[in-house]
DNA sequence: CGAACATTTGACGGGCTTCAAAAGTCGTGG
DNA sequence: CCACGACTTTTGAAGCCCGTCAAATGTTCG
């Protein structure tokens, strides 16, 4: 066996900087930075439906998604969630607000069992400091969050419903998605209805819009998070992606 | 006459500075930063019309709005035009762009006959490293810019009509409104189309929409570009705006 | 295995878009 | 300053698509 090294197992140090060594804002970072950086870290567990925070409450934390997935939302006039961010492994939330002093003005719950890592805003500005370099990370971040929100309007001011699922589906292979031969398949971590959200739309016309694609031959639905993509082509051309 | 100073004349000084004083990238600064800045800046006409930029360029200038107003737009696939952002006096474009080697994605024309201040990619890194306090007035711009666009949306994605275009007036009142006795008058710049290629909607809605704030008392139309609001509260009231 | 929950499917109604035409507005040149 | 033409806006009518409500089917998890 390979277990000499056991009481040093590679593995457990590995662990240890999974989450700062996976988000854009550390990874850049040299092992003796990456290490004043753990060193700050609070790992939390939430479960499905749990909420990170909600609006009012005052905005301390950095958030980092360690394993599992995390929504952000608001509320409509008419009482409908508003999806704003989906966030998975590697994804971050929270950074900008900790450049003033305020409150959340959304909610923001686990949407399956979640592992985050966390930096209360103490450690984030003393972290500042001491790592200059990530305030360049973190202007290159917002710049990001920018056009990601900028794309999004675009899709959801489109009256075309085959227009905005096929960018949502392709949005969400890059994040999901695992090659299998000459198809996709993506594992959802969410339900219709967050989808609906995301997009502005009902569930039951994300479900019917679905429907058509599997009866168009572009994908193949297994389950209710499961869906194989057959003709990628096909989509990105709905999606107008070029 | 008060001409006895006329070659010393106040107002030129006033002007010269104008265009950055009034942003708040600048306004923070002091005579002798502010100089700094005055020195770099070019200045630009455009008519009702032009062109800043186009998708593909090479973003090169930040691009301050001295006067008039300009839109910044994408075409969405149905060949509609998606209207991303209205600037006028004091508000400023292009400064994301200047932290990476990048081209624009979108189309930015001038709404009116407009006056704008624009400052060089070298010019304006150079200013960062003279002038370093202007680094957190970007990120707290950027902040603002997201959370705008959070909203938008919110706004987009609302199925209201009556929603939507109460959340415009109220949002341009504030820009461009006047208050006359118990009255705000607001003088666009801009068409029904844009104004429905913002809301994501079609000039005739638009108009349908206007037309019935009108019979509601709520607002009155003079000409194309003039809407003078009376019931101010009733809009909030609609735009949920608390 | 069964109950709670999520998704699909169908039918219907309403509101926005589309197409079309009329009315209004604006700018230009005489 | 007025008149004309180009353009913008308004208004009307019809059609389509999404939302809503309801019921059936599927899925998940204790």
């Amino acid at each position: 066996m390979e277990n000499q090294t056991l009481h040093h197992d590679p593995c457990s140090i590995c662990k240890e900087t999974y989450c700062v060594s996976k988000i854009s804002l550390f990874s850049h970072l040299d092992r003796e930075d990456m290490t004043k950086v753990l060193k700050k870290i609070d790992r939390r567990k939430y479960k499905k439906g749990e909420f990170l925070f909600r609006p009012g409450e005052t905005a301390e934390r950095l958030w980092i998604v360690n394993e599992g997935s995390v929504k952000v939302f608001r509320y409509t006039i008419d009482g409908k969630e508003q999806i704003l961010y989906l966030l998975t492994e590697g994804d971050f939330l929270g950074d900008l607000n900790l450049f003033k002093e305020n409150r959340y003005e959304y909610y923001s719950s686990a949407l399956e069992n979640t592992r985050l890592c966390t930096l209360t805003r103490k450690n984030f500005q003393q972290l500042l400091l001491e790592v200059p370099t990530i305030n360049e990370k973190i202007l290159a971040y917002a710049y990001d969050r920018i056009s990601s929100l900028e794309k999004q309007i675009q899709t959801v001011t489109s009256k075309d419903v085959s227009f905005r699922l096929a960018n949502f589906l392709l949005h969400f292979s890059r994040h999901f998605g695992i090659k299998k031969g000459e198809e996709i398949e993506i594992t959802f971590p969410i339900s219709r209805e967050d989808i609906a959200n995301y997009l502005g739309l009902t569930r039951e016309t994300v479900s019917r819009q679905l429907s058509q694609f599997q009866g168009m031959n572009l994908i193949i639905m297994e389950g209710n998070k499961k869906v194989r993509i057959l003709d990628i082509e096909e989509l990105r051309h709905l999606a107008a992606d070029a």
